[in-house]
RNA sequence: GCCGGGGUGGGGUAGUGGGUAUCCUUGGGGACUGUGGAUCCCCGGACCCGGGUUCAAUUCCCGGUCCCGGCCCCA
């Protein structure tokens, strides 16, 4: 009998585990510069916090079931309602609040390139207040990131604001305004022709159809909003309002990258909570899905709770990402330490090596020896094999002059160092290959 | 849930209606009881499952399953 892995799910091996965490704790690095503070959510929530949100739709997507006391509870497919609820069910907290939090999120739906049933997201929110301020905060960190991956030039920014799009749709004397959103939301993935035809059918007028193409395939620069409008409709006082605050988060945000960043009217993302600032990064080779995708959300508190907490956040997942970080090359473990193998050259000299291992782990190095009890051969291709870079030899003719042999395992030389002075010759040794 | 394309050792592959299923790589061991990656030798490991056609199926047909990709949906 043979078992295997369950579809959608991942087994990761050191080759992809170790390059994974490395970009973890990159995200939470920065992050914590950010003064972003850590929390954790539960990986089991009622399946009614998700109803509250998006209606019954999204439940046959969860991992969900009845549990033994007969409660329906599901494997939480996001992480924004789990960390709503730890923040209002705690009235202590100083605003505004930052926080991230790293968990695992499961859906229930067929997997294809870059979406899978389980994974990681990063994720991180700024609570109570509403300001351009706090919104380029957050995308900041978002870029910062990304930087911080190396992945500068990589990815694009697309922004766009919900109450932007609602007022100029009920400009063009549209009214069904989240139909057309789920509709605007498909642009990028549909032919004009089909585009035009579903707007078509959902009652907006030919000519708007064509003004409406032709404002979502746009990318617009900083500083040209509102001329760029203009030729559409009549800015007014209201709308003036919006753009001027899009224009402030803008310029705030090219302090924090030098990322390409533009207005794109077609990301209006589907979720239904969005109430402000929403925006979306891509590769830059728009090859594939969304890298993160996030944006502000001030009436998802008082849906939970009650309470009035405006909101912005986003999340980041890991299976673009490593997509995109694998195409890039960039998809390795950064751990830049030496690697130490310690040999004995007889079996009875195990106990003086195992001296050297010891002191070499607690003084921060990465080192390993033989558990296997081979011989000094066997022991050295071990050590090739697990990409060690030195080799610490332990032999009796050494060891009567307390020497033991360091052999750079790329080019072969050896030399006789003073087994005492041992992590102070090899900190010596490092900084004249600095 | 729906649609398309695929399943030959751990990974990558060749091939065939009939004999011990090819090659590379990886893994283990040895030549080598104080010096590694080379070389040589040995060993382990595969035709997704079920049914049908046939004297005979890994090969052809059907169904299932799994993988990959796409749709729906998007957190």
């Amino acid at each position: 009998m043979t078992f295997e892995r369950l579809r959608g799910f991942r087994d990761l091996y050191p080759e992809d585990a170790e390059p994974k965490s490395w970009a973890f704790s990159i995200a939470q690095e920065i992050a914590r510069s950010f003064g972003f503070r850590m929390i954790d959510i539960p990986s089991l929530e009622s399946l009614d916090l998700y109803r509250l949100k998006s209606g019954d739709e999204l439940v046959g997507q969860t991992f969900s079931f009845t549990d033994k006391g007969g409660r329906e509870v599901t494997m939480v497919p996001e992480a924004t309602p789990s960390v709503v609820r730890m923040l209002t069910s705690r009235k202590d907290i100083p605003r505004p609040v930052r926080w991230f939090s790293i968990p695992k999120i499961w859906r229930y739906e067929e997997p294809q390139s870059g979406r899978l049933r389980e994974h990681m997201q990063f994720n991180a929110d700024i609570f109570g207040v509403d300001t351009p301020e706090a919104d380029a905060e957050l995308i900041g960190l978002a870029a910062t990131i990304l930087d911080g991956l190396n992945l500068q030039g990589n990815y694009d920014i697309r922004i766009n604001d919900r109450k932007l799009m609602e007022n100029l749709l009920h400009k063009m004397n549209i009214n069904n305004i989240s139909e057309i959103f789920s509709i605007i939301d498909r642009f990028r993935k549909t032919s004009h022709e089909d585009f035009s035809s579903m707007l078509k059918q959902s009652g907006v007028p030919d000519k708007t159809v064509s003004d409406i193409v032709s404002i979502l395939e746009h990318q617009i620069n900083r500083g040209d909003l509102k001329n760029y409008l203009s030729s559409y409709i009549d800015i007014d006082q209201n709308l003036g309002q919006t753009i001027d605050r899009m224009e402030t988060t803008l310029s705030i945000i090219s302090q924090y990258t030098n990322s390409r960043i533009y207005v794109d009217f077609s990301t209006v993302r589907g979720l239904s909570y969005y109430t402000g600032i929403v925006f979306e990064v891509f590769d830059s080779k728009g090859e594939l899905r969304s890298i993160l995708g996030g944006g502000r959300y001030d009436n998802l508190a008082k849906l939970i709770s009650g309470q009035d907490i405006p909101a912005v956040g986003f999340g980041m997942g890991d299976v673009v990402l490593e997509l995109l970080l694998k195409r890039a090359g960039l998809w390795k473990s950064s751990s830049d330490k030496p690697r130490y193998y310690v040999c004995t050259a007889s079996d009875d000299l195990r106990k003086e090596a195992l001296e050297i291992v010891i002191e070499l782990r607690k003084n921060g190095f990465i080192a390993t020896m033989d558990v296997a009890q081979r011989n000094l051969s066997a022991q050295l291709k071990s050590a090739t094999i697990n990409s060690s870079d030195y080799a610490i030899i332990v032999g009796k003719k050494e060891l009567e002059t307390d020497q033991v042999t360091i052999r750079n395992m790329s080019d072969g030389t050896q030399q006789q160092i003073n087994k005492m002075k041992i992590v102070n010759e090899i900190k010596k040794m490092k900084r004249h290959a600095d």
